[in-house]
DNA sequence: TAACTTATAGGACGGTCATCCTAATCGTGC
DNA sequence: GCACGATTAGGATGACCGTCCTATAAGTTA
């Protein structure tokens, strides 16, 4: 227990300060005092940052992939379930305003790096993207279902971009509800069977 | 000339390795290998990393300035106008997927660092929201021009973000014709002449 | 030529970083 | 009490970084 407590303390502190300051900008000494252990101690747990960091991406795509399967489980209609991932920007407006999306801004980082990693934090959006084109099948729109998931997914990474520059909440709710809009549009009818009808 | 030429090629290498490789990992000695001058001689011409920092960020407002002024300059509809920053994204593809957006990565990577220039770049954006916001007023949309130009700025956002995590070409021009139909449905009928959408 | 400003070169400095090593501590079975 | 693996602490190391200093070179003016 003890064990895996720490390595797992050192993965959420690591996971959040990757998140809120970057993480090229975090240093182990940055996470040591997060976590409450020695610096040194790292090396037990992980040899290099680079392992860390491989492990917070993995950590991600684990609790995205688990949300993403609770959202279904949890039934309702594919509009509600897409609707509920647009709402996510609401949900995390707040730490969205102050440091961008988690996965947009890691793999932003990553590239500019130009880190090895870089193809494992693409994988997030590809959770995202898949779900999202699962949603639109179910909706009657399995021939541009891809098509629609990437549309989404940028429109959404571009509220965040812009979120976190301009810092405007009143921004951040109108692209949402422009964004549910489409989606209705989308799916005259959310239960039951739909007849694709709108286009944009 | 001569002191100015030295100057403008710091800030012109300095633009581009920061754009390439982000703020935090170019170092002096990388601006100084890409200058070919010695590194201790930065000193005379900036004296902290900031300062260049500054510089590039000033060089880019103006040359964005300039490039929007140009457009105007050049007449032709607001909706012409509009699609040519639409167009961007297909005119600097290969840089945008493999480095992503100027200005999105820069101000991401500011507000990571908590940076004091974030205020700067940010003002980036607004060169391009209140010029859109011109155009879009100028398209009898005067009530909404402003929201119009952050939605279409925004979307930029997002598919450059995209475009670099996925490296698709078929998604950047899927996005941009949808962005396209997007501005045709909003203007049916440019007032006087009636400008053909050139698709290209 | 001589004095002076402008520009450049190259190295020194203190600090931080990721990494690595070694000794001490803890927990548990014998 | 003792042994032994698991875990932790804390410091050493070498590299790189931004910054700064000083000496030299180039260009200009009188």
């Amino acid at each position: 227990m003890g064990g895996q407590s720490t390595r797992d303390q050192i993965i959420q502190c690591a996971d959040r300060l990757f998140y809120e300051n970057g993480f090229e900008h975090t240093s182990f000494t940055d996470i040591a005092a997060a976590v409450q252990i020695s610096r040194g101690n790292f090396y037990y747990h992980f040899k290099t940052k680079d392992e860390i960091l491989d492990a917070v991406i993995l950590h991600r795509l684990a609790t995205t992939q688990a949300m993403l399967e609770r959202w279904e489980a949890e039934g309702g209609t594919p509009v509600g379930r897409i609707g509920r991932f647009i709402h996510i920007l609401i949900q995390n407006q707040a730490k969205i305003m102050k440091h961008g999306c988690p996965v947009g801004t890691l793999c932003h980082e990553l590239a500019k790096l130009n880190h090895a990693a870089q193809a494992d934090a693409t994988r997030l959006f590809t959770l995202f993207r898949d779900w999202l084109a699962r949603q639109f099948t179910l909706l009657g729109r399995a021939a541009d279902a891809d098509a629609l998931a990437l549309h989404l997914l940028a429109r959404s990474q571009g509220v965040a971009t812009l979120a976190q520059a301009l810092r405007d909440e009143g921004f951040v709710q109108a692209e949402v509800r422009r964004m549910d809009d489409w989606l209705a549009a989308l799916a005259p009818e959310p239960p039951g069977s739909a007849q694709p009808q709108a286009s944009n």
